[in-house]
DNA sequence: ATGCATTTGTTCGTATGTATG
DNA sequence: GCATACATACGAACAAATGCA
């Protein structure tokens, strides 16, 4: 005969609600109060299997449980962590990547991995309004705020419509900056489509998230809105976003039905 | 030494362009013509890996890249298949179901998966701007396109603000009718939030889809418009899409900045 | 419930051509 | 010429999901 194994956790089971469930509902109240800051790094699976005095299967349906809802974040074999703040990006007419990381008291900041003029495939010509082979300039660049990596995007400029939009995004990593310096002034963000799906290895280290997680991909048109500009299509966007660090937010406001 | 693999296509391999490039292009073109219809299963990687006269990385490369443009779905343990249509989720003020899946000339129709008063979770209460454990009214439905799973949401509704709408439920799966029957005659959609992660099994078997694709997550709040419900919330609701077969646009229209 | 065949997913290792400095 | 980095391509083995008998 085994002896039963030693529960350190002496909360009382109750009945009528599963092992599991209750298991749940300690970790989050732990979460939720000063136990576990953002960020930080829960027990493993034995010792909580341990402190609880159950099989690890019940501490893993708690944690999965904790994990759906997106309190907590699992990575394989580093460990199981508390998740950070969910920065929520509202798609607006005017959504500017500076303005939404300010929005959320965090400093802005981005990397560019690639510059360079090439061949519009079929998606950026449709996109863009253009034929397929038409010359685009395009920008790949990672977004940050406080330097945790929240966004990978690739920006796709007409080369023939915006004459020195390289040379002015060679200047400048700020795109409303650049489309400033080649004549327009303002654009607006005409439609916005959002899917998912899951990250490859290199938008998985690049956004440093866990590749077990999907990542967001919006699509985007941005127009002109003055002068010679105005309804020109001068950008073809497509995001990519970690999940479920990020959240994209919809406001439909006035819009008509 | 080894004879050299019998190639069965015979198809000129052209010097300067990557083989699995070669590949992916020709299988476009066969899909973009009527070789495979949508849905239909495309030959094995083995098959294709004859076909061509390569190794079977080189045909993963070339079916990655379709699958990553959105042209083919890879089913672990079944095969792969050309996708269907796409059908775009417009969110706006007025989004409902019906009109949903009538505007992509397809039948709606809905299958009622819950319907009982349950005590509301935080999630819920903050939706609903109400109190945890106030007492809601739960629906879970599934939503198909001609017959194919499109969405499963869960619809709260406050039971103390909605006298009677257990049973106007009960009676219609049509949440506007039912809306209507408890006096709520309008309502529109305030704010939608957007998330991604992997389905549980049930959803995937529900939604017939991959368990290896993510499910959009959409969190979303109704509020009425006239007499004393203007501006009241009277639902809460969470979705969960397939992707790819949906996606989520949203056309921000007039709204303000 | 169990095992088996089929099919895709993942991870090793190896080798080669090409562009870069 | 040489070293380096990178993408490409091949081979083998195993893991995981699915469907069927």
């Amino acid at each position: 005969m085994k002896p039963p194994a030693v529960r350190e956790d002496e909360t009382p089971r109750q009945a009528g609600l599963a092992l599991w469930r209750q298991i749940a509902e300690t970790l989050r109240l732990e979460i939720g109060g000063s136990d576990y800051p953002p960020g930080a790094r829960l027990p493993t699976e034995g010792t909580l299997t341990a402190r609880f005095g159950v099989n690890r299967h019940t501490v893993r349906r708690a944690l999965e449980e904790l994990s759906r809802s997106g309190l907590i974040r699992v990575e394989q074999g580093r460990g199981t962590f508390v998740a950070e703040d969910v920065l929520d990006y509202t798609v607006g007419p005017r959504t500017r990547f500076t303005e939404w990381i300010r929005r959320h008291d965090k400093e802005p900041s981005g990397r560019v991995l690639q510059l360079r003029e090439i061949a519009a495939d079929a998606a950026v010509a449709s996109g863009l309004g253009i034929r397929p082979g038409t010359r685009v300039v395009m920008l790949e660049r990672l977004g940050l705020a406080d330097d945790t990596p929240v966004s990978l995007t690739r920006h796709y400029f007409p080369a023939s419509r915006l004459r020195g939009i390289l040379n002015a995004l060679d200047g400048t990593p700020r795109i409303t900056e650049a489309l400033k310096a080649v004549g327009v002034d303002d654009y607006v963000r005409l439609v916005t489509r959002v899917s998912a799906r899951a990250p490859t290895p290199s938008e998985a280290a690049l956004l440093r998230m866990a590749r077990n997680r999907p990542v967001l991909i919006t699509e985007s048109t941005n127009a002109g809105t003055n002068g010679p500009w105005a309804g020109v299509v001068v950008e073809f966007g497509v995001g990519c976003y970690p999940t479920p660090r990020v959240q994209i937010v919809f406001e439909p406001g006035e819009g008509p039905p």
